[in-house]
RNA sequence: GUCCCGUUCGUCUAGUCAGGUCCAGGACACCGGGUUUUCAUCCCGGCAACAGGGGUUCGAAUCCCCUACGGGAUGCCA
């Protein structure tokens, strides 16, 4: 067991965005690869913003994504109470540490961290006026990813609001101090706060954790970081588009990180990522989000799938579709996501792929039938082969096979002729699983009157 | 404006700390070919990058400086 104490502080928004789960998970790898403690914190400070439903949202992703937390809500832990807003008595005691200190005063009702250094008045750009700057010290950041960076802060901060609640710097300062966190990892945005928090540190005399800032997940087009809005920002939408954690998880350890042992293949088990999983690795710039990238490695974790684990994902996303319900034969529901399993790439579009299996109305794709008739008349072409199915005595794959070739020599052809035309019919698509045990799987009954239908 | 951080194929990245083995490797995407009854599978191949300039050096993607560009911060949000 190392000493390895790191936190996850989330402020709960209502949403889980795909930023913050990043540093969710380089924080539980960290905490996993070495053997130490991880811990989550909630950071509820900011009394307008925060709800009951937006706690869960983050506890639902953090146990979809299969983040376990060592010490936190609904674990426990010997620091706690892990909830910011329960720990005021805490924030009083550090914060009297400040006033003995003569490191605090009061202005406008709110209550202040008083720099030291020599003080001076500017006219400021961003904010129009003059104000009053403070000539201090730089701090030093000892960061893990980025080396030593050295910050000077200029001006003095609020610590507690007029209201009395305390703000992030304090709260997050004084909870990494009582809570013994040993590695703050998180987005590089707070690179600039570090130096407050730095100061803070100095102020306790407490000698600050070690630091890793990790480069932010930038938007798949356009400027700036994933925003909420995105395609993609939030983790609670991956669960209802038929994503796959684990698919999920592997794709954002990847966006900044890189594992050491080059050349092996990027979809790793847990375990794999957890053993290299070290602050060399880290990437410094800014990563964007890829979508296709994700997509390509859920299909990879999907085809992995065994046929069980399929169907219990594959089947809410059926039903919610409309496809399936409690009366859907099981045998044969197990059947039909035996063929499309190995075509699926998104869980989303399944319905798309399969739902002609469990209904008799599907669309037909314009392009496909085009493509056909460009060849010969399709229906002239079903109408030809319909006998073989309405005769064939076994409806199954390799019966079906010989009666079909049988029938093709007959007329001095090949088989391939055929196909595309009772693939259309049946389907409606060009593409799909395999046509033979496609065959086999709806039966002689729905393959012979969707010809039927077809022809007329 | 100011401060901080960054910059390798379209994208994620290896290589940068310890300069030569890199006319820069992998993955996704894209394009082409093959397998297959079809295909969103599989296999093979291709396209494609060291931001620009200066310096140090026998030698620079790698070290230093400048510029440009990108990102973040500049809240009594976190």
């Amino acid at each position: 067991m190392s000493e390895v104490r790191v936190r996850f502080a989330p402020s709960p928004t209502g949403s889980f965005h795909i930023g913050s789960a990043r540093t969710a998970l380089f924080n539980w790898l960290y905490a996993r690869h070495t053997g130490g403690r991880f811990i989550l914190r909630i950071e509820d400070t900011d009394r307008e913003r925060n709800t009951e439903e937006a706690l869960s949202v983050l506890i639902d992703g953090l146990r979809w994504l299969g983040l376990d937390w060592d010490e936190g809500p609904e674990a426990g832990g010997d620091f706690g109470p892990y909830f910011q807003s329960e720990r005021k008595t805490v924030y009083d005691e550090y914060l009297q540490k400040l006033k003995d200190t003569g490191r605090t005063y009061e202005k406008d009702g709110a209550i202040w961290f008083k720099l030291q250094g020599e003080r001076y008045t500017e006219y400021d750009d961003f904010k129009q006026t003059e104000i009053e700057k403070v000539r201090a010290e730089p701090v030093v950041i000892e960061d893990a990813v980025r080396g030593r960076v050295e910050r000077a802060e200029e001006l003095d901060f609020v610590l507690v609001r007029k209201d009395g609640s305390p703000v992030f710097h304090l709260v997050n300062v004084v909870d990494d101090i009582a809570m013994g966190i040993t590695h703050v990892i998180r987005g590089e945005d707070h690179l600039s706060n570090t130096g407050k928090h730095v100061e803070l540190f100095k102020a306790f005399g407490v000698a600050p954790p070690k630091f890793a800032h990790i480069p932010l997940i930038l938007k798949e087009s356009g400027t700036g970081k994933m925003s909420k809005r995105d395609r993609g920002a939030l983790i609670e939408t991956y669960k209802d588009r038929g994503f796959l954690a684990a698919a999920v998880r592997n794709y954002i350890s990847l966006l900044g990180w890189h594992p050491k042992n080059d050349g092996k293949s990027e979809k790793m088990e847990i375990n794999e990522i957890i053993e290299s999983f070290d602050f060399h690795g880290i990437h410094k710039g800014n990563a964007r989000f890829d979508e296709k990238k994700l997509s390509a490695l859920n299909a990879e974790y999907l085809r992995a799938l065994d046929i069980g684990n399929f169907t219990f994902m594959a089947a809410p996303i059926l039903s919610e579709a409309g496809l399936i319900d409690e009366k859907t034969d099981e045998d044969y529901l197990q059947a039909v996501l035996g063929l499309c399993q190995p075509k699926a790439r998104f869980l989303e579009t399944l319905d798309d792929l399969c739902g002609h299996f469990f209904k008799n109305e599907y669309p037909m794709d314009e392009k496909t039938a085009a493509k056909i008739s460009r060849k010969a008349d399709p229906k002239a072409l079903l109408a030809e082969v319909l006998p073989v199915f309405e005769k064939a005595g076994t409806f199954n794959a390799d019966g079906l096979k010989a009666e079909l070739e049988a029938f093709a020599e007959a007329k001095g052809r090949k088989v391939f002729d055929w196909f595309p035309a009772i693939r259309f019919a049946l389907s409606g698509q060009g593409g799909g699983p395999d046509l033979l045990p496609m065959l086999e799987v709806l039966g002689k009954d729905r393959v012979v009157s969707r010809i039927k239908v077809f022809l007329a």
